[in-house]
DNA sequence: TGTACATCAGTGAACGCGCGTTCACTGATGTAC
DNA sequence: TGTACATCAGTGAACGCGCGTTCACTGATGTAC
């Protein structure tokens, strides 16, 4: 703070902020947690970045903007968690689905502005090009995912990966968004929402016909 | 309109609106619908009920409690719905099961104000008593049709028909928010999602033993 | 049936508020020579 | 290294707006006698 500056690229205080951008991201994902997506406004960003209310239009064209923003950058941490979990399918395919649907489940409830972000924030996914190159970049976890789960499988009775993908989606989706979530609306459950995910998925992919 | 007043009963136009809370009720759900359960204000819908600003809180303490009316209602009708396509059971369990998932993709899709409401407006469902027992009401749907589905499966390997049900809800949930909404946070597919959530179901139930 | 009165369900003006956005501006920073 | 200048990233005041809510009020309706 009171260094004396050595570096030219070192921003300080004073009349520029130096990294507005980032402090107004920040500034947003602790609104959105607190007020929900489409309850934090451009105004109180500004204010919590300690800036002027004109300042943010520097840096994003409106408000959708910055939830756009938002939600890329929740799609591209999402993608590397679900990565991690998913750890090339290692120990075992089966044990690396495991995790990462538990991944799915952590994220949402970890990160809970920014999966109301990506998914209740009302923002199209179609409308942002890089929003939506982030979000296809998590789902392409998922699917080759399902290929590996299936690679052993004869052509004629192998379920299609694509589809598959669809249905741990929407299984880890609606857990997630209805028991899992982060805030007041989440619903109450009889057993942890990991233990109620963990079971369907076992079940779905008995259904499917792979072995444990 | 211009019929004499025959009856002390009829309201009609004038000074006394008649029937001021239905349409506040009809009007959020309308402004629901363009805007989200989020966006819509009460203002806006004492003007579309042709009212003044003041004249709702006659009727709802607040604009939470006019949004947790709707909700209320709107899982009555749900319930009412989801009962019609289960319609006990018949012809048998399989097919009455389909129709009751393809039911709730339809609600979600063509009353898409009320589901949003029910379970996109930030309500926390347990904050109001009458709420919370139109919800379980819709629930108990879902479960009883469970346990009629699972009737005659052993003790010792009988799926537990809440957790059954459970499983269920996350699915189509998942499937009705990411893919089947009315709005423009609606997931492209390459399918209908009534086919989506119909393969996802006949699968989780072969993993359950459930012969088709 | 008529009348007096209580209650109900509206009005409309006013309050304080915060929002999004534009605008001319200015201090800070970067760069060409 | 110094200087002149261009550009960048802020400011702060102003705009018009709509919101939620309160308040004293009043017209319409229902009812007791």
């Amino acid at each position: 703070m009171s260094w004396k500056r050595h570096s030219k690229r070192s921003r300080r205080d004073g009349y520029h902020h130096g990294n507005l951008r980032e402090a107004l991201i920040e500034a947003a994902l602790d609104l959105i947690n607190t007020k929900g997506p489409e309850g934090f406004t451009f105004a109180e960003a500004a204010r919590k970045a300690g800036v002027s209310a004109a300042a943010p239009y520097r840096h994003f064209r409106d408000r959708d903007a910055l939830v756009v923003e938002v939600a890329r950058r929740g799609f591209e941490r999402f993608a590397g968690k679900l990565e991690a979990a998913w750890n090339n399918g290692k120990p075992d395919a089966m044990t690396a689905l495991k995790n990462l649907s538990l991944a799915y489940l952590e994220f949402a409830n970890k990160e809970a502005s920014l999966y109301s972000a990506m998914f209740e924030s009302g923002i199209s996914p179609g409308a942002d090009i890089s929003l939506k190159r982030a979000a296809d970049a998590a789902f392409d976890v998922l699917r080759t995912a399902c290929e590996v789960l299936t690679a052993d499988i004869e052509r004629e009775v192998k379920p299609p990966p694509m589809m598959m993908a669809l249905h741990l989606w929407t299984m880890a989706h609606g857990t997630a968004s209805l028991f899992a979530r982060g805030d007041a609306a989440r619903r109450t459950l009889p057993m942890p929402p990991q233990d109620l995910l963990e079971a369907e998925l076992l079940i779905y992919l008995d259904g499917l016909g792979l072995k444990r």
